[in-house]
DNA sequence: CGCGCCAATGTAAACGTTTTCATGCCGATG
DNA sequence: CATCGGCATGAAAACGTTTACATTGGCGCG
């Protein structure tokens, strides 16, 4: 059926362990009949299988990503970032994605039991001790943007707080004061930590957060779109600013505002976070609070590598937080000088 | 060190065969012993080990993806089509990226041998025939976006010819007929297909090609950016039509005009290709060609797991094309009553 | 000249499952 | 009561590698 080790043992007229040496150059072999296997293997075009070499060595030369979703730039991003920095140590990735849940997520990590090195996992609605129980003991996890977890090798966030903290002021500066906020899902982690910071930095601000103005979406375009019409539908006070928790979601309230014929930011300042790359892409240009997703990818993926090869302090909890930076581009201008639209 | 079978079996003081069989339900077993085998597989946490079981199953309950790159809405729509499908017959997802050419597709594919059962491969750079030898021997896999090869069991493409074709058409009922065409890259089976369909098409509609109109991008934002800036800087005859072999590009070139004050569609229309999520969501919502590329993803899943299940009517060379129709938003007027503007 | 060492190779035992085959045992059937 | 058949279980052989250990020579050195 398919070539095996031992076919081009035969056929080279050596042992199997000498095809292993030559193959893996894991020890000295003669030139005579090094070539001659090499030769043996390239006409048979023998490749090794993946699963026995994994089970003999005990080390499967692959990491696992378990995510809650696959839709949109973020997570292609994400994907990219650690790609790259996986592929440069030889190895592969095992994706498993829409794993909301906790037990999504436990079935997930027990399938990539024995096929994985270690794993990056991404569950940002799964709480904390439910994730915790879902972690295999032998097998070093990394958890990305959400807290830091028992178990788990280290943890990559990104500084919401501070990515809230700097849009806030930003719209202050612009003389905004009544800015509305659309969320991210409720058990979110990312999305309770922005909520988290826009109130805190409002409060720094001197400004009052009204729950009028703070709607919720589900970080997908679709609902930033129905939340701009909501904003837009409020009777009585107006906000003058938009802040969405992500750029998905910014981009449809983007829309909406253009269906109802709101300039932007004449009008209406809206801004974003993640700074995907369409955002520079619509009109007007996103500003946004620029997250280096692939660089949150890769860090995590570092981190894990990491842990495998020196269990002892990888081992530590670690943690790391991925700067958030405000990028201005063209969507936010002063607020308009009669407060209230139309 | 990590649980095994044989620790199962010996607290549960049953053979490792009858704990196997408890997991697998694969025989019959004596309740009170499976609910003594389940109790202590759960205390102990218990959890197969991949490798072992692949080796011995000879199937590995996983599809391997090679891609050559991961950046941008297209891979991620993709990428969420073929999880989707695998994901309903218990499989995963392996992986690999950045390989562009024959050399890189090779040796991820032997990267991939023993640890998958099938193969998903988009090699649209890398010519037909090296394809074909990177292919191993009892491995059923699926081309995705280039022709039919010689050892695949099927290949999926889009029907690039008659979405071009419909985009010329309808640009040319607007009364266009100086329509540029910004290229995807030069060896992208993709990108050739659809400049040819381009060609074919003007030809057939009655127009000209000139040759100053057909720019060349690589299917990212930013080439379609300084396309876009290329065509502007014509001197002489200017189009009034830009017509992008993907949408990403025709973002770029999107951004281009509102730099440089053209009206979209009032002075300058264009189309893009692929409808990727963001189009629309650019103002104004960008014009393009449908491809359902989860549904392409997911459809080359299916035909792969046909090849599996099915190896004789499986390995027959199969061939599906995915339709590609207009969707027609707001990005596209008549061609301006003075044909050459400022 | 003999001893020991090193380099090259072979043998076989892992690795952790699944699965075939063998073996009890029990109840039904003649 | 003897026999047969199936059901539940156990023993052991796969699966295809890697690798620890054993076995050869050949060669330098005392």
């Amino acid at each position: 059926m398919t070539v095996t080790i031992r076919d081009v043992a035969r056929l080279a007229k050596v042992s199997v362990a000498t095809v292993s040496r030559v193959l893996n150059a894991s020890a000295p072999v003669r030139d005579g009949t090094r070539a001659r296997v090499l030769e043996v293997a390239r006409e048979l075009r023998f490749a090794p299988n993946g699963a026995a070499r994994t089970l003999s060595r005990r080390q499967a030369s692959a990491v696992g990503v378990i995510l809650p979703d696959l839709y949109g730039e973020f997570f292609s991003e994400l994907l990219r970032g650690i790609d790259l920095e996986i592929q440069r140590s030889g190895h592969t990735l095992l994706v498993s994605s829409s794993h909301h849940d906790a037990h999504g997520v436990s079935v997930a990590v027990r399938a990539m039991r024995g096929r994985v090195d270690g794993l990056l996992v991404m569950a940002p609605e799964v709480s904390t001790a439910s994730l915790a129980s879902a972690l295999p003991e032998g097998l070093p996890a990394v958890i990305l943007n959400a807290p830091a977890t028992p178990g788990a090798a280290a943890a990559v966030t990104v500084d919401n707080k501070g990515g809230t903290r700097a849009v806030v002021r930003y719209l202050a500066e612009l003389g905004h004061r009544e800015i509305a906020f659309i969320c991210g899902p409720p058990r979110n982690a990312d999305a309770g930590a922005r909520l988290r910071g826009y109130r805190a930095a409002m409060r720094a601000a001197g400004l009052v957060v009204r729950d009028a103005f703070v709607v919720h979406g589900d970080f997908n375009e679709e609902s930033g779109w129905r939340a701009g019409r909501e904003l837009l539908a409020l009777t009585g006070l107006q906000p003058t600013a938009i802040f969405a928790a992500n750029d998905a979601m910014a981009v449809g309230a983007l829309l909406a505002l253009h269906e109802a014929k709101v300039d932007v930011p004449g009008e209406m300042s809206i801004v974003g976070f993640d700074d995907i790359p369409i955002a520079r892409y619509v009109t007007p240009a996103l500003t946004t609070v620029r997250v280096a997703i692939d660089v949150l990818g890769a860090r995590a993926a570092a981190l894990l590598f990491r842990a495998l090869s020196d269990p002892v302090a990888g081992g530590n909890g670690h943690r790391k937080v991925v700067p958030a930076e405000l990028v201005v581009r063209h969507s936010c201008g002063p607020r308009p000088v009669y407060a209230t639209r139309r």
